[in-house]
DNA sequence: CTTGACCTTGCCCCTGGGGCGGGTTGCAGA
DNA sequence: TCTGCAACCCGCCCCAGGGGCAAGGTCAAG
């Protein structure tokens, strides 16, 4: 004879409350093995244990219910696997931070932050590409723009060496899509195509500074970023009015990292 | 002149969604330097971009809102220490998840499974004391409750020397507390005294595992309740109806781990 | 003056439940 | 068989930390 549990015998052994467990039957990732329709009540079978154990280990870890829902369906085997790249996500996630936390203000920083300057940028036309993506497939995608739009440069009987720049409108993370644009100033007359777009950067001023060669990769570049945003936060007159982006080649350096601002 | 700025403005140069600037200053986290009374409008101060940035790099790190107006009021150096230690504990976190995603079933834990058995339980008295506390308070509760316990009932002019039991009513981790509670048991009779309680623990059938030293500390503790909960799930007339408990001394190790079940 | 970009408030949505209140049910003892 | 009480149900409001959308007010440029 099947014996049915109840909610909160069933939970009990489950380490699950009723709540969770009322929870798990709506979303249907745990669907009791009979609900009594007239009052309610569900009924768990004992061989249900196995399964509200996993997800409670599951979501013990912090796991949403729709992955758990996802993983309850693998094999053991298949499950450990997927846990393990998680795992090992998240450790790469808690370096990242570590990193970010340890990059306080230290004597080096004072160096760079005499090499910072302004300097006024003319208007200047641009032929751009622009795409949401994330920071694995950045290079890529900056190489892919910078060839096609030097190739339509030269198509178009320019010279195409103008400077590269690369803008970054959102905060470009491995784990967080951001929209990232590659520009190439010219001078002449050009046709856009395809998804190369032709516009105006305004004149502006901004405050650059150089990127030393062992600062051009993550996580360290982003210490560039603090000491040019620590820069104009100690000039009063000093604002910045967008968002940073990378000039290729720029002075002294394989590449300048610049905010736009007034003052 | 000192020029105020827009939420929209302030936002793209903080990396905030003028959202989020709002839920700040709703909060007190982040208050705008002025708030035109006529239309709600918050203008923020240049000088207050330093505070946004570091509120959104903590966020990044997903700190509660709470938490983050504390190491805003700290130095860079307290804040640096707290979040050091934050980092440590995240990351002992995923090391104890780490040694639970792999203690997946191997050889060694056939032959636990074989060591598995059940035997009667009699009804007994038990003189008992419970508290939540959490696994970091655990050792010294546990002695704590055992010395006055065994105190209380030699002072009654009984032997005191019957096993103890540890009962766990729920999951007691590092950062979640739980119900725990040490009962001894006695013949004869006595007095409950302070928060000494008489129960009668009825009569009932356990599954038990005597626990290899090896396996006697977190996590590896948790394989002996995970082999407990396989064997009964592996058969279809045996239910755990109830928490898991800790007998000490049990049989051929220092101490069992039982579950009370029903067939 | 119009247009469009920006701002405001207010509402509902998400996750994963906790807690409360009011009404019903299951089970055990008398 | 009655009664008591625990346990269950549902529905509502709450938390963080916003996202998204609608309706309406504001601002500056053309």
């Amino acid at each position: 004879m099947e014996k049915y549990l109840l909610a909160g015998e069933f939970g009990a052994a489950a380490r699950l409350s009723p709540k969770a467990l009322r929870l798990y039957a709506e979303q249907g990732l745990l669907l009791p093995a009979r609900v009594d329709p007239a009052t309610g009540y569900r009924y768990y079978s004992p061989g249900q244990l196995p399964r509200a154990r996993l997800i409670a280990r599951l979501r013990g870890l912090g796991l949403p219910l729709a992955r758990i829902e996802y993983l309850a369906g693998l094999t053991p085997e298949a499950r450990a696997f997927e846990l393990r790249g998680w795992l090992r996500a998240q450790r790469d996630r808690l370096d990242e931070w570590a990193v970010m936390v340890e990059a306080a203000p230290g004597p080096i920083d004072a160096e760079l932050t005499h090499a910072v300057a302004l300097r006024e940028v003319p208007p200047a036309k641009v032929l751009c590409r622009s795409r949401r993506i994330d920071s694995t497939a950045m290079a890529d995608f900056v190489g892919a723009a910078e060839r096609d739009i030097r190739a339509h440069l030269r198509a178009s009987g320019l010279p195409g060496d103008g400077p590269k720049l690369v803008f970054f409108q959102d905060l470009v993370t491995p784990d967080s899509e951001g929209l990232v644009e590659v520009a190439i100033s010219y001078d002449g007359s050009i046709e856009p195509i395809s998804d190369l777009h032709i516009r105006l950067a305004p004149e502006h001023t901004e405050a650059y500074l150089p990127v030393p060669p062992e600062y051009e990769e993550l996580p360290l570049i982003l210490r560039i970023y603090d000491v040019l945003e620590e820069w104009t936060d100690a000039r009063p007159g000093v604002v910045c009015t967008g968002h940073p982006y990378e000039i290729y080649p720029g002075t002294g350096a394989r590449f300048d990292v610049a905010y736009p601002i007034v003052s």
